[in-house]
RNA sequence: GUGGUCGUAGCUCAGCUGGUAGAGCAUCCGGUUGUGGUCCGGAAUGUCGCGGGUUCGAGCCCCGUCGAUCACCCCA
């Protein structure tokens, strides 16, 4: 046992597992790239308050779940709950708003919440995220929808479901909440539950006691408050989503844990992760750049979870590709042509092959073994033989077949049978 | 933050009602001269998560602590 652990909740990914989330992660990253959305690369930290006024001080995520700390020049600093409050003051901060629109861009990265850790469910979590900013079409609903769900289809993922909703205007919204307010105001609750349906009266929807589910059958629908433009706009998201073939289904008891989402929230939640079932979340949020000091622009995104997704393709037992296997392996049988091995390896690097060498004086059979297990394609033996006549033979790791190459030009004849 | 379960070699785990640790896989070496994958033989490896306590004696019991896990809560 070493002296050091890593810090509680945090999730590590080493050899070989490392390879599998690279690739989904990447994977996430090409379908967002496919639809034109180009890389932020932003801080993990932020100035506290940009997180408690865009996200809202009542959620959750912010009142008890940030890792806040103050700078050595006393400003309180914030690691990064999620994305998009971030992407929006760089953009504001930058003009970008101001610029030609919209603002497509994607962005990854760690982001931090301070829960009891749990399956599926880290204080450091690894997201790709998206952004589409100063549209209101609802075409680009479906479109950052699509973007998740190509992700998925392309990684072989099916054992999932799709939920969207439309939260509504603000006004709408304050309006529900109202009634909401006063149908709750009539149940009989514990003071916990009472405290949370104060908190934010949505959540008694999510309550999986069969009682309170059952209280809350009769209450008022947020669907039926919409205003006929958040219905209208919310019907050609959903044609939308039809017409793209992406089956849905209508969760008008949505709840998402960020005050910013208006109109369109959706959530893609997989069957076979327990209870942290999430893997991927978003929704438009059409005043938040304003309330930030920024343009009036609406926009929408989402954020996917990549260990999440990760854990669903393990679950579905998913083969996923492992994209980077070494070209050659060369094997040194003396100090002598172990310099001609590693100075063999960097020419051919230079010319883009991938080399690995035996290094630590291994003998022939075990470095054979070591050529084995690297998996490269190819291997190579280098000994006084074949310093001495310029020529070796490349072995085929798969066939076993080898041939007589010349050292070198080593690089043209892998480049022919890569 | 609350509650349940768990923590033994790199990995997966065994260890009977307390008597100072074992298997499989992986690793390393070898099976006569310079070519891996199978097979066979051999070797190395643990302060039994950490710290206290009970006991003649603890991996097994008690307390604490750290971590994991599952659920609540919340969400990616």
């Amino acid at each position: 046992m070493s002296k050091f652990q890593a810090p509680k909740g945090v999730s590590e990914y080493f050899p070989e597992r490392s390879k599998y989330f690279e690739f989904v992660r990447e994977t996430i990253i090409d379908s967002a790239k496919l639809s034109g959305y180009q890389l932020m690369e932003l801080p993990v930290f932020e100035d506290t308050e940009l997180f408690t006024r865009g996200v809202g001080e009542s959620t959750d995520v912010v009142s008890k779940e940030m890792y806040t700390f103050e700078d050595r020049g006393g400003r309180s600093i914030t690691l990064r709950p999620e994305g998009t409050a971030g992407v929006m003051r760089s953009v504001i901060e930058h003009n970008l708003d101001r610029g030609q629109l919209p603002v497509k861009v994607w962005y990854s990265g760690q982001f931090f919440r301070a829960e009891r850790p749990q399956a599926g469910r880290y204080r450091q979590f690894y997201q790709v995220g998206i952004e589409a900013i100063g549209l209101q079409d609802p075409e680009i609903d479906a479109e950052v929808i699509s973007v998740a769900d190509a992700a998925f289809k392309r990684l072989g993922i099916s054992d999932y479901h799709l939920e969207i909703t439309s939260l509504g205007d603000s006004l709408t919204r304050e309006r529900y909440t109202k009634e909401l307010r006063a149908f709750i105001a009539t149940l009989k609750l514990d003071e916990t539950t009472a405290e949370r349906a104060k908190l934010n009266p949505l959540r008694l929807f999510d309550d999986k006691r069969p009682e309170i589910q059952e209280a809350m059958a009769t209450a008022p629908i947020l669907m039926d408050y919409l205003t006929p433009e958040s219905a209208a706009h919310f019907s050609r998201v959903k044609e939308c989503l039809e017409l793209f073939g992406i089956s849905y289904q209508v969760n008008n008891r949505m709840v998402r844990g960020l005050d910013y989402y208006t109109g369109t929230a959706f959530e893609f939640v997989h069957h076979k992760l327990g209870a942290q079932s999430g893997i991927g979340g978003g929704g438009r949020y059409d005043g938040l750049m304003a309330q930030l000091g920024g343009a009036d622009l609406s926009g929408i995104g989402f954020g996917l979870g990549v260990d999440r997704i990760l854990m669903a393709c393990e679950a579905e037992e998913i083969s996923l590709p492992a994209d980077m296997t070494l070209s050659l392996f060369i094997v040194p049988m003396d100090e002598a042509s172990k310099r001609q091995a590693v100075l063999c390896a960097r020419e051919l690097r230079l010319h883009g092959i991938s080399v690995d060498v035996a290094y630590g004086d291994r003998n022939l059979k075990s470095g054979m073994k070591a050529a084995d297990k690297s998996g490269a394609r190819f291997a190579l033996v280098l000994g006084e033989d074949e310093i001495a006549s310029g020529r070796a033979q490349l072995k085929n790791m798969q066939t076993g077949d080898s041939f007589s190459v010349t050292i070198r030009t080593l690089h043209d004849d892998l480049l022919k049978v890569l």
